[in-house]
DNA sequence: TTATATAAATTCATATAGGAATTGCGCACG
DNA sequence: CGTGCGCAATTCCTATATGAATTTATATAA
C-alpha cells in the first residue's frame, strides 16, 4: 500500500528545499532561540515528513552556521553573533569586497553597471510602497553585493563570500527595521564608481560602505554601549582600515 | 540480536567517519574517475555499511567540492581543476594569505614563530628519512599555513580558507612527487619574517610564496604547454599580483 | 538538605525496505 | 537509414523500525 500523500501539501512530493526554508526562515525569526537544541523527529512531526530529509537539512543548515553538530548530543543553533564576531566579519568583507569592487571597475566587458542600477530601481520602488522593508532590503543588499563579487571573476572568492551568508547572520543579529535609505545612498555611490570605471573610487567607496554598515550593525548591540567598537578589541592590524 | 560485526573492521561500530576517510582518499587517488557518477549502494556494499552514512558522505564531500550534486542523477566526482581554476583559487590565496602573514608578525602575543619552527623542524626530519614524501608534504603545508592564518585571529577568515580545501585540490591535481626542499626554503623564508615582527617582510613573502607555487603548480599543466600562464588568461586586474 | 546512584525515558544514529523518477535499449515507423 | 516511442532495469529518495547512547528524574543515603 503506497502511503498517498504523505502531507497536506499540493505536491505529493513533500521535497527538502521546503523543510530547509521552513527551518532557516524559523531559526531566523529566533523562533528556535539561539542555543537550544533541536529535536529531530519533533521538527518531523511538525513538518509531516521523515527524520532523514530533517538530518539532511540539519546538515545543510551547519554548513550555514546556522546549527552546530555535537556527536552524541545532537543538533542545536548557533548563539547570536557577539562583537567580535561581527568584527571579524566585517573584517572579512573588508578584505574581500573592495578589492571586487575595484575588479569590476576595471574590466568594461562584464561591468555590472546596468545590473546594479536595475537593482537600485526596483529597490527604490519598493521604498515607495513601504510595508515589510526589513526583508526587501536583505535581499536587496544580498543581490547587489553578490553581483559585484560575481562581475569580479573569480569563482573561488564569490564562493568564500556567499559561504558566510553576511547578511543572513546580521539579519539574524539585528531584526530591527533599519533605515534603508541610506543603505541607497551608499549602493549608489559604489555604482557610480562602477559604472565610470573609477577603480580606486570603487574600492575605497565599497570600503567606506562596509565600515558604515558596521557601525549600524555594532550601535544595535545592548543600546549604545560604546561608541567606537573599533577600537577597544581591535589589536594593531590597521592597515586594512586605513 | 545486535548485528555483529556489520564489518571486519577492528571496532564494533563502522563509524561514519572512516567511510568519509575512505571516500575521500579514493577521489583523491584517482581511483573514482573524475566526472564520474558514484553508485551509493554500490560503495555502501564495499564498504560493508549502508546507504544512509555514504549519503551523509557524499552530502559533506559536496561541501569539501569534490562531488557536486544533479537532482535526480545523484552525485558525481568533479571535474580536476583546470588552469583558471587554479588561477581563480591561488588569487584568493593571494588575497588572504599575506594579510594573514601580516597580522601574524605584528601581533607579538599570538605570534606563531615558535609553531612554525617545530613544524618546520619536524618536517626537515621526515625529509631526511624519505619515503611518501608527498603525503607528508601536503600535511605539512596544510598545519604550515593554517598555522599562520590561526594566528592573524579571525575566524571567519580562517575558516573561509579552510572551506577551500586548497592543498586538497592541487594534490588531487598534481600527484606526482614534488621537491619538498624549494617549499621548505620559501616556508622559512615566511617563518624569520614572523619571527622577527616584521609585517612587510612576512606579506612579501608569503606573497612570494604563493606566487612560486602557483607557477610550479601551474607548469604541471600538461607538461609544459606554455610557460606564462598568467598573461594568456587573464583580464587586466593586475594590482593583486603588483 | 544535598549529593549520588540507579532506572526509565527520550533521542540520536544506522539499517532496511519500498515507491518514484530517470536512463538506456530495443523496436517500429517514416 | 534515421528518428521517435515505449518498456524494462537500475538507481535514487524517502519512510519506517531498531539498537545504542545520553539525559533526566527519582529515590536513598550521608
Amino acid at each position: 500500500m503506497p502511503p498517498r500523500q504523505p502531507s497536506d501539501s499540493s505536491k505529493g512530493k513533500a521535497g527538502v528545499s521546503d523543510v530547509y526554508a521552513s527551518m532557516r526562515a524559523s531559526i531566523l525569526r529566533g523562533e528556535i532561540a539561539p542555543g537550544t537544541r533541536i529535536n529531530i523527529d519533533a521538527v518531523s512531526r511538525e513538518l509531516g515528513v521523515s527524520q532523514t530529509p530533517v538530518r539532511e537539512v540539519l546538515q545543510r543548515l551547519e554548513g550555514d552556521n546556522l546549527v552546530v553538530y555535537s556527536p552524541g548530543r545532537g543538533y542545536s543553533t548557533t548563539p547570536l553573533l557577539d562583537l567580535p564576531a561581527l568584527r571579524a566579519l566585517f573584517e572579512f568583507r573588508l578584505l574581500v569586497e573592495p578589492w571586487a569592487a575595484r575588479s569590476a571597475a576595471v574590466d568594461r566587458l562584464a561591468n555590472p553597471a546596468a545590473a546594479l542600477e536595475k537593482e537600485l530601481s526596483a529597490f527604490r520602488a519598493i521604498m515607495e510602497v513601504g510595508g515589510e522593508l526589513r526583508q526587501d532590503l536583505v535581499a536587496h543588499d544580498t543581490r547587489f553585493h553578490d553581483s559585484i563579487l560575481a562581475a569580479a571573476g573569480n569563482p573561488v572568492v564569490r564562493h568564500a563570500f556567499a559561504q558566510t551568508h553576511c547578511h543572513l547572520h546580521t539579519f539574524r543579529l539585528y531584526p530591527a527595521d533599519i533605515d534603508g535609505a541610506i543603505t541607497v545612498a551608499e549602493h549608489s555611490a559604489v555604482r557610480d564608481a562602477i559604472s565610470a570605471c573609477l577603480p580606486d573610487q570603487a574600492e575605497q567607496a565599497m570600503a567606506e560602505h562596509i565600515r558604515n554598515s558596521f557601525y549600524r550593525f555594532s550601535q544595535a548591540f545592548e543600546g549604545a554601549e560604546d561608541l567606537p567598537p573599533l577600537e577597544d578589541s581591535g589589536p594593531p592590524r590597521r592597515h586594512i582600515v586605513d
